[in-house]
DNA sequence: TTTTAAATGAAAATCATTTTCATTTATAAA
DNA sequence: TTTATAAATGAAAATGATTTTCATTTAAAA
């Protein structure tokens, strides 16, 4: 947890146990949540604990990039713990069968960009690359 | 527009001409808008004519290809036309300027995806590229 | 024509998300 | 340690996009 504090830190954002126990919470889960879901987890930690906090708080993760927002099923936002923290280039993963996420460097979109600005004649400024599959657990059928 | 006539038979779907209108809106602008804005400019041409229909249609045209959904600014879901209409491999583009989208058919994951099944060790089932730029039009200013 | 299922408008309901504002708390300063 | 201050929070209400309901209209099949 001190890479948290620090980025917390970092970001002038305060330290708090109820950010702690989110941030732990994402990490010991490996899965995307939606706030509601989040909140529902602190109530059983705190008894005073509002839902603006947890809408607040998943923001502001997402955007020091504790956190990545994913576009789930039905028109919903979810949030999915992010290991890189926007240090590196970055895509994610997600098992459409158990909602585990997770983040990997590798990319060739390099190679194709300058053919896509060919076709399209656009400058392109960012890609971003989501995919969906299943995870290993769900493959065993755990 | 005999295109979208078969279209919109094959799936089911009844031709109006309020279904046209939107249509010819999107094919007409290339862009992506708000539900809200389509109805704004629907308005103009329909004395009779709600929200939730638009909604309901826009919905029913993304089912079937025609539309695609993309995530805009502010947390706002906006549609925009596509070319490709559900037949083959394809991925969109938008101008963060004007808000312009195409579609293209090439990609290069094919290369990619054995590593990151490696690397994950996740089962890929659907891989999705999205890119922003500036189009064209915005480049040269106008 | 007639029939039938889909499409629609209007109004209301839903529900995720955000705002407001008074209070509490983390932390920097003294 | 104590004090000061700005950030964080809870509670309640507001917002606003989206969906539902239901009676009516309309496209298209019979």
């Amino acid at each position: 947890m001190e890479k948290y504090k620090k980025l917390l830190k970092e970001n002038g954002l305060k330290i708090t146990p109820k950010r702690f126990a989110i941030i732990s919470y994402f990490l010991k889960n490996n899965k995307y949540f939606t706030p509601y879901e989040i909140w529902k987890f602190m109530k059983k930690k705190f008894k005073k604990i509002g839902l603006p906090t947890i809408y607040r708080n998943l923001e502001q993760f997402e955007k020091i990039g504790i956190l990545t927002r994913v576009e789930g099923e039905e028109n919903r936002f979810y949030y999915g713990i992010c290991k890189k923290t926007n240090k590196k280039h970055h895509h994610h993963i997600i098992c459409t069968s158990c909602h585990k996420i997770s983040d990997f460097e590798i990319c060739n979109f390099g190679q194709l960009k300058k053919q896509v600005e060919e076709i399209t004649e656009f400058d392109i400024k960012e890609h971003h690359l989501f995919l969906k599959g299943i995870c290993q657990n769900c493959k065993k059928g755990v």
